[in-house]
DNA sequence: CGGTATCCACATGGATACTG
DNA sequence: CAGTATCCATGTGGATACCG
């Protein structure tokens, strides 16, 4: 119980939830993988209240998930868009949207996402080993430094 | 503007967000996933108020995430496990995390998620093509019914 | 266009006590 | 052990008006 407690404040996942951990932020970043850039079409799109929408925006610029910038022809015109940051939740969106198509719409959701080049769907995202396999849940371990394989866990070690 | 309206109404991430969209919610699915499965467990170990936990975890049971069974030694012991739908959220959970590892902690977390057989390090959750290529977000097409390429499209074509 | 400011309703969270 | 009941403080969300 003692380790269970360990395992679970050393892990990464707060800190990711203190970001993305809340519905509107949640959906806001959806609309910006959409291609949505501008307050207006935030506000629109999601039918959010505007005080809670400038509330939300300020804290993704703040994480640095998002990043604002005034258009150079108009001044007024400001641009929020994602952050390199910001574009690696993708792996994350994409798992939680297939999850939901999968488990909670039962049907696959158009428009689709698909490979850009060959317009062929994309593979579900999966956890995987070095070597390619598919892993589950019960596939997996909770290593501590000591106890990885050496190819891997020297770097580590010598800390 | 229309079509983007149109593509945010049809992904299913809402429905994603409606069952694990909250931060408590998620917190017990990260405990759940780390092997806790009591109340009592769950409430010490994340420190929650017992009405908020017992919403949540009531919640998670409706939501078919989570299931609720009554120990056949002891009665009163109640145990809330994960259901396939519940595992099936793993690549979104690890990919949260190692999101979080990489650009909120900036260290990766011991103890580390490794391959049961191997100990050796699971690979970064991604987004892949057919042909295994990595995506990223620009490499991603949102595309309707008829857009995509034969062998995969024709099932939904044919409609 | 891209916000603040304000007000109000309600949800959420924490603490604590109690129960079968 | 696994909750429910209660109370209270604060947060969140919606509506609306206003501003540079």
């Amino acid at each position: 119980m003692d380790k269970l407690r360990e395992k679970l404040d050393a892990c990464s996942l707060p800190a990711a939830l203190e970001a993305v951990g809340e519905r509107w932020s949640f959906l806001i970043l959806r609309a910006a993988f959409n291609g949505l850039r501008h307050f207006e079409e935030f506000q629109s799109a999601l039918g959010i209240a505007r005080n809670i929408l400038s509330d939300r925006l300020a804290r993704l610029v703040r994480h640095g998930i998002m990043g604002r910038a005034a258009l150079a022809d108009d001044r007024r015109k400001i641009e929020y868009r994602l952050t390199p940051k910001g574009e690696a939740l993708l792996p994350t969106m994409v798992a939680l949207r297939q999850w939901g198509e999968r488990w909670e719409t039962g049907v696959p959701a158009f428009p689709a996402l698909v490979d850009r080049n060959e317009l062929r769907p994309i593979q579900p995202v999966a956890v995987l080993a070095q070597d390619g396999r598919v892993l589950q849940l019960h596939d997996l371990h909770w290593a501590l430094p000591g106890e990885m394989a050496r190819d891997a866990g020297e770097a580590i070690a010598a800390e």
